[in-house]
DNA sequence: AATTAAACCTATCTTTTTTATAGAGTTTAT
DNA sequence: ATAAACTCTATAAAAAAGATAGGTTTAATT
């Protein structure tokens, strides 16, 4: 499962994509809308910003901005960003990369060729899809 | 990623998959051979045990068996087993669903719509594949 | 019957991670 | 000057993960 922190993101990140036009949008707005922490809320989208994924502006009429279109920000960096791998196995991760310490050798280890596949299959969706495709629909 | 105990899980059936032939298997063996702490892995044999993969006889001459052959087990069932739910969130889970705390309409929820394909995608394999699928390869 | 080998059971402990909060600091519009 | 807003760092509380301890029960062997 996702952290409540990469949840959190993604939720906060839809407000400030379906409000592009008004723009630098309030933390406590987006905590009263989406029904989080005010104050762990700020901290997420400070790590968004130092990853240079949100923009801010400080002061009377300040607030956070996404730094590029909804479509180009694919979820998979998000959950990388906030949450590490996104792989089932360590083994398996092409970010965090970690050798097996349970078998003897990957290359002829079963396991991590299933998990190698539910990786890619994941990844397909989840480096393609970006904030513009989780929008509210309709 | 999956916890310690669910890979642990996956290594120790796979031992006891490869040795189907040699009767009961100790505990300790698996734990040496896996390189896995034998208390811990006590627990978690006990677990698969409680839940009627595994079988076991007490006394000397004891061990862990398999109650059925490698093909019928599915990785699935063991992933949800020892960590619970496999979908990236609570409110697409198929066995452990919970309501969005973050959004107004699940059904135009299109963060749900997303990692609804993702967890589909991922059963298609962890359902489909088995404990045979995961035996060395050669 | 005694011994020994093995799983069984339950509790506890330690460490790490997650989630959340606090509060002072800095910037900027008015 | 003031107030509004983000910035930064620290800490705390809670939960989960990982590991260990030690006695109990069962059964084969001698």
């Amino acid at each position: 499962m996702l952290s409540k922190k990469t949840q959190y993101a993604f939720h906060a990140l839809i407000h400030l994509a379906e409000n592009l036009d008004k723009g630098p949008i309030l933390i406590s707005e987006i905590a009263q809308e989406k029904n989080i922490s005010i104050k762990f809320l700020e901290n997420i989208l400070l790590e968004l910003k130092n990853a240079g994924i949100l923009g801010s502006k400080k002061g009377k009429g300040g607030g956070y901005y996404l730094m590029r279109p909804p479509k180009e920000i694919a979820l998979a960096r998000i959950i990388r960003l906030l949450d590490g791998p996104i792989a089932l196995l360590p083994c398996v991760s092409l970010n965090y990369y970690e050798r097996c310490e349970n078998c003897k050798d990957e290359a002829v280890c079963g396991l991590n060729d299933v998990m190698s596949k539910v990786r890619d299959a994941t990844l397909k969706i989840l480096e393609n899809k970006t904030l513009k495709d989780i929008l509210t629909r309709n």
